[in-house]
DNA sequence: CGGACGGGTCGGCCGGCGCCGAACCGTGCC
DNA sequence: GGCACGGTTCGGCGCCGGCCGACCCGTCCG
């Protein structure tokens, strides 16, 4: 407003919110979608609730986060969508590391994750991208000019029990690309794709594992093969069983 | 890629580049989608050049900022759109001042740009939501399932001299929407919204005024109203008092 | 060839902020 | 009622980093 719409003081100052690594921790644990508690994440992050209550805090003022409070719990979420998709952005431009170093233990939790995991509130992972492809190739999405849900794809998604009327309300975009972390190729967010992952997660193709990761189930993996007009093998999980964490 | 896809640390060290008044003026200089010399974003920013030149390093070095060096000069810019749009999307989530309060001399320089600017490489202000919005009206653009140029967009948008095929190249959106700072509504960006900004400015229908404001010429105003099918009247510029220049 | 100028480096000052422990408050449970 | 527990507030410590001035380097120009 002074200068620019915006200066550089207060847009310094909302990303201070975000440069430190105890408030970034606590942003991408949210990102689950889910709300944690003040406790939760101070447990998570490895500092004391006194400094986590003080970021929480400040996040919230900020407007990043909104809180709801029940008895003697203060519940923490991420403000809406944009504020995801937001924090999704920023991880994405995080300069790739010199060494990709992960331990043994790290990467078949790492694997798991990279196989399936929310983003927020929608599909991401290997998973989500095959979805988003097979969603073009079936026509339901289309691609020539932006992304864009086609008629087809609305009586498609009616099929499987996905009403698209209901998403139009509000001013979150009905689909919109998200760039995927780990196969750097683009998953599919917006309204549609939080539908359709509380779709699947409603029919019990696919459950929560442990953090954001996602499983599919022995039911889930024919069921959306057939659905998306995909070869079972396509969805096969990642090297072996993902169950059998390292011996810790 | 790392442990689990980004850690707290490496978003708080993306974040912190941004957390500073004089790197986050930096930013939104860039966001005009120019190259600044060291020596001008000093100035401009109020700092001295031996500060500049630091921040500087910090910013290239963590990816937001490319630099070119000429002789003694030393020329920056954005590393990208996707910078340009990360930025942006930060900007869109400063809290809202709790007061507005301008100077008289600051509005009138405010009210310039509040109708017509370049946001990164694309339109933006008044001028730039009422493009969007024609666009929209005469079925260039549609947004029943996301926003989408229309295969009748393509014919109209070669006929103003813009090929389409030619952006569909790179990994760049061929449209997407912008926040609008001023108009809190969206407006054009993507390859599309960069092109159209181009050749308008090839065409001379709008040429670039201080900073980052766009202003339109004389032939532009009629040319771009019959273009868009609008009336002459609903592209007035702010001085020659249009119906009420922002809220009361 | 020498001076002007853009820019980078170094050292030092100082303010801000992230952290914790201790004390306090309210809730919920026994 | 009493205790355990989640959360908050406060004071204080320590460090990180933003800033500048002074000095140095390279380029451009007269």
């Amino acid at each position: 407003m002074t200068t620019t719409s915006t200066d550089g003081r207060s847009l310094a100052g909302l990303a201070a919110l975000l440069a430190d690594r105890t408030r970034a921790s606590f942003c991408l644990a949210l990102l689950d979608g889910r709300a944690w508690t003040a406790g939760e994440l101070a447990r998570a992050a490895g500092v004391a609730p006194s400094t986590a209550s003080d970021h929480l805090t400040r996040l919230v003022h900020g407007g990043l986060l909104v809180e709801e409070r029940q008895g003697r719990h203060r519940y923490v979420r991420l403000a809406g969508p944009s504020v995801a998709q937001l924090i999704e952005d920023l991880a994405g431009h995080v300069p790739a590391p010199p060494v990709p170093a992960r331990t043994l233990r790290a990467a078949s939790a790492g694997a798991a994750l990279a196989y399936a995991r929310t983003c927020y509130d929608h599909l991401a992972g290997r998973l989500g991208v095959l979805v988003h492809d097979a969603l073009l190739d079936r026509g339901v999405l289309d691609r020539t000019g932006g992304l864009a849900l086609t008629p087809a794809g609305v009586a498609w998604l009616a099929g499987i029990g996905v009403p698209v009327e209901p998403l139009r309300t509000g001013r979150r975009p009905l689909v919109r690309d998200c760039l995927d972390w780990t196969e750097r190729r683009p998953h599919l967010a917006g309204a549609l794709g939080a539908a359709l992952c509380a779709r699947f997660l409603d029919l019990g193709w696919v459950v929560r594992g442990t953090g954001r990761a996602i499983r599919l189930t022995p039911a889930g993996g024919p069921a959306l093969a057939a659905t998306l007009g995909l070869a079972p093998a396509a969805l096969a999980p990642p090297p072996s069983r993902d169950t059998g964490p390292a011996r810790a």
